[in-house]
DNA sequence: TATGTTTGCAACCGATTGGTTTCGTAAATG
DNA sequence: CATTTACGAAACCAATCGGTTGCAAACATA
């Protein structure tokens, strides 16, 4: 089973979810009442982010707090400069074409 | 359907894909080379990813180029600087009770 | 015109997804 | 001690995914 940043956030829901939790930690039952869908279905939810190593729990009594693990946020973050310095690289080369056609038309 | 940055970039040889066509156009054929899976396999990914608007297609003879359209990244880009922003100022009203805690202490 | 190449598309397949309902358990409450 | 509450886990379901093989069409080439 692939678990990573990138299969977590493809989901709607659970992109909602870490937005609700970077606000601060709350109980299933409380991020629950944000979505139409049932309790356990956003346990489902939860379940898979706290694989991914997005979530941890911390368990008060019966209730259960999740917590956001910002860092993990990191790996998206890393891919998506990679993406944008490789695109900066080929402007870069697009101008390097530009500036010799200049100097051509010189 | 659900078609948009998040689900296409959930799949890992989708994201290869976006990082060699972040370097330049190529035809399906060019970048099938690049994977093991068969060329009708990765025929799929090109077609989700031009159903995103992650991609466009450039028709040469019989030849298909595939032209990456990075404006479409952006999607990605702004979710996760909302992302940040919503943990930044969290941290920042962590700073106001660590502030608070310190004058209390005085 | 016959042949080979490049490509998209449809049919099929097992695995996974995201949801549901049901149940069990542990903690709080009366 | 009985009841309610908070939660996870399991069983089930239709839909989707990512892969395959086998076409057909369009273009290039001999």
């Amino acid at each position: 089973m692939r678990r990573d940043v990138f299969q977590a956030i493809a989901d709607p829901t659970r992109r909602a979810i870490i937005m609700l939790l970077a606000v601060g930690a709350l109980t299933p039952n409380a991020i629950a009442e944000n979505f139409d869908s049932s309790r356990q279905a956003v346990s489902k939810h939860l379940r898979i982010l706290t694989e991914c190593e997005i979530l941890t729990q911390e368990q008060k009594g019966r209730e259960i707090h999740y917590h956001l693990n910002a860092g993990k946020m990191k790996d998206l973050e890393k891919w998506l400069e990679q993406f944008k310095q490789l695109m900066a690289k080929r402007f870069d080369q697009l101008d390097t074409v530009l500036e010799q056609l200049k100097s051509k038309g010189k």
